[in-house]
DNA sequence: CGTCGATTTGACCTATCTCAATGAGAGTGG
DNA sequence: CCACTCTCATTGAGATAGGTCAAATCGACG
């Protein structure tokens, strides 16, 4: 089934459903741990499990779009990594989840055993390099969160989607709502920011859910070094 | 020189200079990586590499504080890690560094030679089990960056950086700026909410980097959920 | 066609930023 | 020991990006 390893060299970290699907490329998982492996299907907008559970199983993404947020007490929502396929998620420091994770489409998942992933060597070299993908893919998130207007933000954020130039059209697997909460804006902000580019003419909406990049490179000098 | 190994389960991502000093831990390589290694010396604010050099080398603190930050071509700068002793960084998912390292303190830093350290299964371990805990640290300062609000932002981070209610006295590592840039915050945003929690007599400034929280569940309420 | 949830738009408000001035502390040289 | 200077921090006044609240519109579905 796992035929090549550097699978794990694979771009990710990215969230865009179809963005791998041309290879349909399965991730790998080392022969050693099949047999503690399960693959679990979900649909759009299941929770996969909430902060606080107990965290006995890492996960991977075989298939699909999984977000992973925190809640404040109040009811603040930050999205804090958008994951796509190949990625890994559920590790924990302690005994528990320090987050929730939601499926954005529908999802295939694959759950590793904790204690045996620890033990096997192959698997920490995978995690460990697919860790590193999405290190870089937080610090660029911390950096528009922290330091980009929203303008900048919804500029990045399509860019991060757009799978290439020539393939200028997106279909977003995000409600408004989980777009806010992953770009640290509100909703209207949000729908705001795309209604400008949509009247400065750089984006159309094919659909709500559904965006063409109309000229790439205004995006681009928005967004300030995406 | 490394007798137990679960020292990598020492609590970190956690960047006060003083905060595991009284053990005086060092942090863990095992034996077999030994010889690949190189331990440096760096003064407060140095540089210790910039972004887009290239990566031939993972990073551990030995000693002292390390920021990790990205600039925006028009200068504006975010921090994106906080490290003290142990945390590891300086990976990198292609050739290049994806952020710049400064140091805060005076800092020891031990160099891992990157194809060494992924040969090294141990190494990939401890690496993964590290990578963990900042994950967790990232995932909080993306719901900072997001959702809190100046004052709530300046609570979290006292909070972060006092070791215990015990030890309510804490020597900031950092000048206002990097506070700010860390905080996704302006210089004078940093210093009025200090000049708020010091009239509403929650904390003391007893030197400019030298703090002391004297009410400290005040603090907790105002950081909402650190 | 009617209903319901999601999105968009408008009007107003405020937390934070910006720009400018002042203050405080550390180091230097007379 | 005392100016002097330099950097960093604080404070103030005014501007503004983005938030809040409310209303209108859209789109999917029965």
């Amino acid at each position: 089934m796992n035929t090549a390893v550097d699978r794990s060299l694979l771009k990710s970290a990215f969230p865009f459903p179809g963005c791998n699907a041309a290879g349909a490329l399965l991730p790998e998982v080392p022969a050693d741990l099949e047999r503690c492996t399960t693959v679990a299907r979900y649909r759009q907008h299941q929770t996969i499990y909430f902060e606080g559970d107990s965290a006995d199983a890492i996960c991977q993404v075989v298939e699909g779009c999984v977000m992973l947020y925190k809640l404040l007490p109040d009811g603040r929502r930050q999205v804090v990594e958008l994951l796509g396929q190949g990625d890994v998620f559920g590790f924990a420091r302690g005994e528990e989840r320090d987050c929730s994770a939601e499926t954005l489409t529908d999802v295939r998942v694959r759950f590793i055993d904790r204690r045996s992933a620890e033990r096997s060597c192959s698997f920490q070299r995978i995690l460990a390099r697919r860790m590193l993908i999405q290190f870089e893919a937080m610090h660029e998130h911390a950096v528009l969160l922290g330091r980009k207007s929203a303008m900048e933000r919804v500029a990045s954020f399509l860019l991060r989607l757009a799978p290439d130039t020539d393939q200028p059209v997106i279909s977003l697997p995000m409600t408004r709502q989980e777009i806010a909460d992953y770009l640290g804006l509100t909703i209207e902000t949000v729908s705001r920011s795309f209604s400008e580019l949509k009247r400065r003419g750089l984006i159309v909406l094919e659909k709500q859910d559904r965006v063409r990049i109309t000229r790439f490179n205004a995006i681009e000098d928005l967004a300030t070094a995406c």
